[in-house]
DNA sequence: GCTGATATGCTCAAAATGAGCATAGGGGGA
DNA sequence: TCCCCCTATGCTCATTTTGAGCATATCAGC
């Protein structure tokens, strides 16, 4: 039977202050240097009886974190993503979990990071980031160009142009990871480079790569491994279920606020919501039900307090918070 | 290192005379007699340089079919998946897929099934499944009965109700995988019995089995391993992907009716669908695209002869074929 | 030229959505 | 104390999107 060791990875996630965090830890690169990185962790066949507990077994042991949330997202086993493969190592296959957890409470190795600190484009709340414009569509411009054919770049510039909402396309929050790898095919994200020079195995590792360009004009900032790329694949998962399943709720205390619950949903979704829209969206949906009680540190008329309503799961079908932009037509 | 075996499943679907079916191998079980399973295959560390080039790899090998679309789908871990474990074997971890095929060329060890013979309670085209009434509701109740505690019991009817559709609730196509569990879970498949006595390792293995009942009223072929959940998890995932991806053209000819198409859709969704509704969807939706010519071999008036209308994808963020009862309230 | 099919166009009411206007009711500072 | 700023909350209105059907078109076969 192959060689193989297979890890876990857990993209641990929360909301505070408005800003998405997931959990980190550092790690010496093999340049020297110091990258962030996802928590990672082994599975015991003897004692492990499902990927999800060894999972939640480690992330206690190493963070005392008790997790609550928790779903598989992918398995990752690309021979480039380890630069100690072709070194003769083992396989490396990992399996990438999302857990969403409420409180903060800080491990000792671990550190909150803002998830936005890594895909920086991806947060339109504020208007369009303006590393689309400095970096990303300059990057991609020179990636079609650098075609051989004109077949080919039109099929680049198509590909940029939808994943990256230019020239007109409407932006999509959902295709999060289909931006993190076209920044990664075309060398926009210095992983690209390392793993070409580590490993030989970039994804175009036959066809010369770009010069290498200075940091600032690279978006974002990098991880080891691939995780960055599990952490795209994480927000595009999330960004897509939120709009069908009740889950904002698992980063939201028992009780909150209308306000608290849309700056949460906006804090995932990258973009802002009508106020009143969502209101209506979840209250006449019946997600979410007052309890009487007031809240009255808002900063202006008190606020109502209210909680998850678990009946809405027997009434309809697909119970979540719808977005905008995703009407057909 | 833990000692794990990694291997590849493929849920291979085509769909055709309106039947979505599925490619299995026969296998000889430790009984001694023969099921139904999922085409298996390992990842060879030193050549495939991913997974989804094993998949294609052995596929291409076994069978001689050529994938053209292919999709992860889950990672299955779970130490009672195989009964050679507990007999000292390394921990099995396996790679499911899925993938989307035209053709319905036929390997030599291979054999087309119905998905719906193994999960026949999913097929709600000619109305209600009768199995669910002779034989799932029953014993649904009978497992509500066997909770000791009285909260216990109003959770698990609230459960069944939600999977099930039971009591009011309104069915939800995609809950494929929650409705497999839950048949796992209240002994209504075989596969929980078969899991208890060759390995010990049952969900609920502390807590005594109900009696095994007669085959014919438990519901759907068994298959082996955990394949079923595997195809549960298939079927649930390509329902909910139709919706919002345009991918049921990989099931079809380059060029077809819209007849053609909805039965496609309808085969999947595991409903029927209104006509001139659906026509207008992909038609005014800007899924499809007229060729100008006909095809006459219908039975009635000739149909126009329809193709996948790839700019679709710049216009709008979702492309899919919405069906009915996604709706909110 | 019927009849039985399916194809295709069009209407209409109901529901959902996107945008705003208007009023309510706190807290803090002049 | 009163005013202002701020968020909460209620409600309207035009537009779009659904869900359901009616009506007509056009083929094959008798």
């Amino acid at each position: 039977m192959p060689k193989v060791t297979l890890g876990l990875n857990a993209v641990i996630v929360a909301v505070t202050e408005e800003v998405p965090r997931i959990l980190t830890v550092r790690r010496t690169a093999p340049s020297g240097n110091s990258e962030d990185a996802l928590p990672f962790g082994p599975l015991e066949p003897e004692t492990d009886r499902t990927l999800d507990l060894a999972l939640r077994r480690w992330v206690r042991e190493q963070t005392g974190l008790e997790l609550g949330y928790v779903e598989q997202l992918y398995t990752f086993g690309d021979s480039h993503r380890d630069p100690a493969e072709t070194r003769g190592g083992p396989r490396a296959v990992s399996v990438a979990y999302l857990a969403l957890v409420r409180e903060v409470s800080v491990g000792r190795e671990a550190h909150w990071r803002g998830w936005y600190d890594f895909l920086p484009w991806e947060d339109w709340r504020s208007g369009r980031p303006e590393v689309i414009d400095r970096a990303i569509a300059p990057g991609l411009d020179a990636w079609v160009q650098r075609a051989p054919k004109r077949h080919a770049r039109q099929e680049r510039r198509e590909r940029a142009d939808i994943t990256f909402g230019l020239r007109g396309v409407a932006w999509d929050g959902d295709r999060v990871l289909e931006r993190y790898e076209l920044l990664y095919e075309a060398y926009l994200v210095p992983e690209a480079w390392r793993d070409r020079t580590e490993t030989g195995g970039a994804a175009e590792s036959r066809r010369p790569a770009p010069p290498e360009p200075p940091r600032d004009l690279l978006p974002g900032l990098p991880m080891a491994f691939d995780h960055r790329r599990i952490l795209a694949t994480a927000l595009g998962r999330l960004r897509g279920k939120i709009k069908y399943r009740p889950v904002v709720f698992e980063l939201l205390p028992p009780t909150f606020t209308l306000l608290q619950l849309q700056r949460v949903v906006e804090a995932l979704a990258g973009v802002r919501l009508h106020k009143q829209n969502f209101r209506r969206l979840v209250e006449h949906g019946g997600l979410v039900e007052g309890t009487g009680r007031q809240e009255s540190h808002t900063g202006g008329r008190p606020a109502g307090l209210f909680v998850f309503r678990r009946e809405v799961l027997r009434e309809r079908p697909a119970p979540g918070v719808g977005l905008p932009g995703v009407r057909r037509a």
